[in-house]
DNA sequence: TATCATAAGTTACATAAAGTAACTGAATGG
DNA sequence: CCATTCAGTTACTTTATGTAACTTATGATA
């Protein structure tokens, strides 16, 4: 059930920075575009996760996804206007993290 | 495996506040010190997730848990320094959300 | 004294999401 | 035709979340 006060874009705006790797694939997206194989390392996400995600951000409006019919082919995820957005979000994390998060603390 | 590039202190971060639930948290108490029932209610999050979570950010140094010995008890959770420094992040993500989230989106 | 009410959790169990590793499909080079 | 490479997908296990009933502490009420 959801009886929740807060407002309801601010809310939709959490659920998906919320979601587990989401908040990674953007940050690593807003220094352009990349591969879905480039992601995966990067961030350390699996195949399957990396896939529903980017699909997820495509569907939301925050990702598109382009093919280079090469051989192999490529495929790159780009972020667009809305996703790229988000770099005001991502500079405060940034901030906060350099400002109170210890080297050590991993959880 | 965690064979991550990512800055750890960002990562850690983003860990942080991309677990379910926990920006809604620090969301509500950017607003002042609330009590565990008030918060179950704004939020819409069950007891037994809400006490999970506000564990882990007392051992992560976000908030703190006061107790008034009252009838009947009344304990209050609000954010410490580390807390509230997280307001620019959440400033931020309101803004997205007014800009980009339209208000039908629900997920 | 016994019973009741209330806040703040906790426990037990069902469902959903995430992790892992093997597999598939398309395109081309040997 | 066989091997290789990228971009996924599938099947299965483990972990996280949702739900609702239960517990504990304290004092008020009969």
């Amino acid at each position: 059930m959801d009886t929740s006060l807060i407002c309801p874009r601010f809310e939709s705006a959490i659920s998906i920075l919320s979601q587990r790797w989401t908040g990674l694939i953007i940050y690593q997206l807003l220094s352009g575009p990349q591969r879905f194989s480039q992601l995966t390392e990067s961030i350390g996400i699996s195949g399957r996760l990396l896939s529903e995600r980017l699909k997820n951000l495509e569907a939301n409006g925050l990702v598109t996804r382009t093919v280079y019919p090469e051989t192999p082919v490529r495929i790159e995820y780009q972020l667009t206007e809305k996703g790229i957005a988000l770099k005001p979000v991502m500079d405060e994390i940034q901030n906060w993290s350099q400002a109170w998060v210890k080297p050590v603390e991993t959880k």
